[in-house]
DNA sequence: CGTTACTCTTAATCTACATTAAGATTTTTT
DNA sequence: AAAAAATCTTAATGTAGATTAAGAGTAACG
């Protein structure tokens, strides 16, 4: 399998050798995903980390209401999966469904433990990625419990200008905590500003 | 030094071998926090990663507005840090405040590269702690964008016990992201359920 | 041991955001 | 190209939680 993009992705982060390389191209499996298919299920256990080669998906939880909640956005270079269901094999609460026609390689659970073992780099990569996702995330908390539902939204437009085009309005809303109404209210007065 | 909590926290992870523990030994150093007195004061680099042996600490953000927002509480055996700030070494916006007079062990950022180099085994272990902080973190994303007030105070309870009789209201209700006023508001609803 | 500093509560008023509903517009599917 | 589905907006009304203020209780410190 031609894993081009994931060799060109980790190689932003540290050098690759042959082998690495050819162990990459054995575990991880191209996989092509249709506009609002899902590649997680509530219920279903998460079997696989995902890196999004093409396109964009939303990873998001049902409450009891029955009201959708966006908890995170992958597009391009990005991963995606429930980590407590993986490692755990419990049953997700989370969905994850393709907003865009996308293209994904997909690493099963015990493949990645595979190369966490046998090439401890690996680990070292993984670690940094999921402290800088932790980072993000804490700010996120923070941004939730002392922001402005309209400081959020300005925040969100800055921090992913990419998304801004690609996205509508109503997932950028359930992301930032608001009803799609208000969101509205708010692009409003922004704009008028 | 006697590091022998330390030992017994990462016994519990993982097997250590004496050499290993040699080098927490040279690496961790103790240091006594009295009650109110910071560890870490916004504007400074966090300079070190920091293992609660004793007592009790709260990582807090001062918005413009002069309020306080708490992101983080640690006891025993846990550990707190402003990470983007320790591995960046950028100035960090967030506090870090001793509650109870205090025990930590602290490592600086050079040591804790060594400890990950020299011994891949606590690479695995930060990424396995690192994931599993993540894994909470994300929970209480999607708890603050769906949950009211009292489900997130409820949830607090249920999911630290032990801090319950240990801190304020005052702090709760600022982890929880409500003013001091309504989290009594909830707490008197609850009682007369 | 007394004093100072926090904590907790209650209540009145205020505001950010939710809900409901409805119509116009755009996008997607067939 | 038509039909169906989803998006975006506006506006009226409702509510969770903030603000302000004030008093009583508790803990901390010199």
């Amino acid at each position: 399998m031609n894993i081009e993009p994931l060799k060109t992705y980790f190689s932003k982060h540290i050098l690759l050798d042959e082998k690495e390389v050819e162990f990459l191209e054995t575990v991880f499996k191209e996989k092509k995903v249709r506009r609002k298919q899902y590649i997680l299920q509530q219920g279903d256990v998460c079997q696989f980390n995902t890196f999004v080669v093409e396109g964009c998906f939303r990873m998001f939880l049902v409450d009891e209401q029955g009201k959708e909640h966006n908890l995170q956005f992958a597009i391009e270079n990005g991963w995606i999966l429930d980590m407590e269901s993986f490692y755990f094999g419990e049953a997700s609460r989370l969905n994850i469904e393709a907003i865009e026609h996308s293209i994904v390689y997909q690493i099963k659970k015990e493949d990645q433990f595979k190369l966490f073992i046998d090439f401890p780099k690996f680990n070292w990569i993984f670690r940094v990625l999921c402290e800088n996702a932790l980072i993000a995330n804490q700010k996120r908390v923070l941004q939730n419990i002392s922001s402005t539902a309209e400081e959020r939204y300005i925040d969100f437009l800055n921090r992913f200008p990419q998304l801004f085009n690609r996205i509508s309005n109503v997932q950028i809303a359930s992301y930032i905590g608001v009803t799609p109404e208000f969101l509205s209210k708010i692009r409003k007065e922004i704009s008028t500003k």
